[in-house]
DNA sequence: CCTTGAAATGAAAGCGCTTTCATTTTGAGC
DNA sequence: GCTCAAAATGAAAGCGCTTTCATTTCAAGG
């Protein structure tokens, strides 16, 4: 195992300029570098990245904080995933997924997901401690750290207007009962929408279940035995799998009977018939933005806060029809 | 930003006493130990990674390659990293996902997926000049490096066992025509179990395309024309359902005219109707199995290659039917 | 051929930790 | 109270690199 002292011997120059053709080769002159690339080359040398991190304390290694309670191999997490990796390699990083705080690593920054808002101001501390910026995804409200986010807020409208211009007027929803930031901005969304078109925001017609399967055909189990809507905009595509078997189960066709939204579009609206009609956040991309924005507050970039919602875009299944 | 050195001075003692309340806190009195620990708080001491991983050439992370060209989010790759992910946190190992060996990290061995063979001679010798173990998905046959595999073989023949359960006798397959090692098993359990069972073996009942879903539907098509079979295994689940639609178009019904069985169990097969019968690759336990093979190398396994073949399991969809 | 600023190179220090080996302290046993 | 092995601690060196600042070399202009 050679050293950048050995290469320095065997080229017949300091180990700075070593160095320096490795990092800054424009500062050498064409001949010395011919020269040492070939000692390099000669020694089979591979720098020593442990040193040139203690020295330079820096690593070109991103964190991507990812609780241990979240499984890995669910596919937002995997898009995420994806993406955030497409943008870092693009900028020479890498990334290690941090699956717990208690083990320490040399990283330059930290993309942060999962978390909920008391944690988040936990991982701050810690982030600040190591003196590291922090991108994260949610959360948009919160002071001093960058955020990229979907536009839930947008992203229920979108349901509850593609149910409209479809004919409905009586549409329910089915919202998650544990108190998520993002459900209530769907809800706020879905009704911003009714509002617009001046339709009545039925109290009733909004209903509350368990994030699951199960959760969602619950929902709707209560509000098929009230009645009086054509339409359900359920908070997750989860719920409204749930939902649809609910409903078939009640003798009730959809879409004829009943349209039904979904919201996330990860994929298990897919594996229902009819596919449900869902609103689909930009994974892939909210990834990229995340390191992008990461990226950016590494290279020096400004001190304001960045924040920056994404429009979720309308996956068309077939669980939606026109009111009749 | 406070160093051990500050610790040691805060405490009292001296630096490599410090260093031991960090590594081998046995060795130290208690009274000393709990002196230490006061100091360490009192400073928010926060190890420098990069100072140890240069004096002990070690960094407790794993580098996992996967290659450029084979997407991220893919159901395959995904849960094999979980499995990882799962193994090395539970042994206190972090990863880091290579894309471009190009980018240089200190790394205490890899794991390798998605590699033809010439390209792992390769990267073995990138590894060795490192001096770093592999832990290898495939390629069993390979000498001097520690593999795991799905047992290809094993799973053709479950495959076509599962039809002959079902009375099948005349049974189709349809491989990949790109030679890749894995469907030259898939093949030859087919073949093994047809002639355990004493049945013939039609050459012009092996047909092959690509693998993707246009290349299992052209490949279907081929069968159809010649028929003389009432059941195909084909050795990707993406031909699978190539092939399903090919037979539905030609108007014969799954599983009532023609019994279909895949191979994968990634969860396409799921999305289609009829689902798939299919093979199903235990990927998540075999990326446990990668980390755990690495993990024992790295704590001084034995000199001997070692290597595990993994059942596949059957996934029973609806596209299999009795044989009429 | 000398001057001079720019370009190219080098000497020395040090990043924060662990390792080795020597030294000191402790306490059991007589 | 003394001995002596075991337990606890420390001094010094060094891991392989970059940084800063000083020095040398170069080439153009007079």
């Amino acid at each position: 195992m050679s050293t950048l002292n050995d290469v320095a011997k065997t080229a017949g120059v300091s180990p700075v300029t070593v160095s320096r053709v490795i990092n800054t080769p424009s500062l050498v002159r064409d001949e010395t570098l011919d020269r040492v690339k070939k000692a390099m080359a000669e020694l089979h040398y591979i720098p020593n990245v442990a040193a040139k991190n203690l020295v330079t304390r820096r690593s070109s290694v991103i964190d991507v904080f990812v609780p241990e309670n979240i499984d890995l191999s669910n596919p937002f997490v995997m898009h995420l995933l994806a993406g955030i990796s497409e943008e870092l390699s693009a900028h020479m990083y890498s990334f290690l997924i941090l699956r717990n705080r208690k083990r320490e690593h040399l990283c330059d920054g930290y993309i942060v997901t999962g978390l909920l808002k008391d944690e988040i101001r936990d991982f701050e501390r810690y982030a600040a401690e190591r003196n590291r910026p922090v991108a994260l995804f949610g959360h948009t409200d919160l002071p001093d750290v960058d955020c990229i986010d979907v536009d839930n807020i947008a992203g229920g409208a979108m349901a509850a207007e593609h149910l409209i211009a479809q004919g409905h007027s009586r549409i329910a929803m089915i919202n998650v009962s544990e108190n998520k930031d993002y459900t209530i901005d769907r809800l706020a969304g879905y009704r911003n929408a009714l509002k617009a078109h001046g339709l009545r925001a039925d109290e009733a017609l909004v209903v509350y279940g368990k994030n699951s399967v199960a959760g969602g055909g619950e929902a709707a189990r209560q509000l098929l035995a009230q009645g009086g809507f054509s339409a359900i905009f359920c908070a997750t595509d989860t719920m409204a799998i749930g939902a649809a078997a609910a409903i078939a189960e009640a003798g009730f066709k959809i879409p004829g009977d009943i349209s039904l939204v979904g919201f996330d579009g990860l994929g298990h609206q897919l594996l229902v018939t009819p596919r449900v009609t869902s609103v689909q956040q930009p994974v892939y991309q909210i990834g990229r933005m995340l390191a992008e924005t990461l990226i950016c507050r590494l290279e020096g970039g400004s001190g304001q806060k960045m924040s920056r919602l994404v429009a979720p875009i309308l996956f068309e299944g077939e669980s939606v029809a026109q009111c009749n």
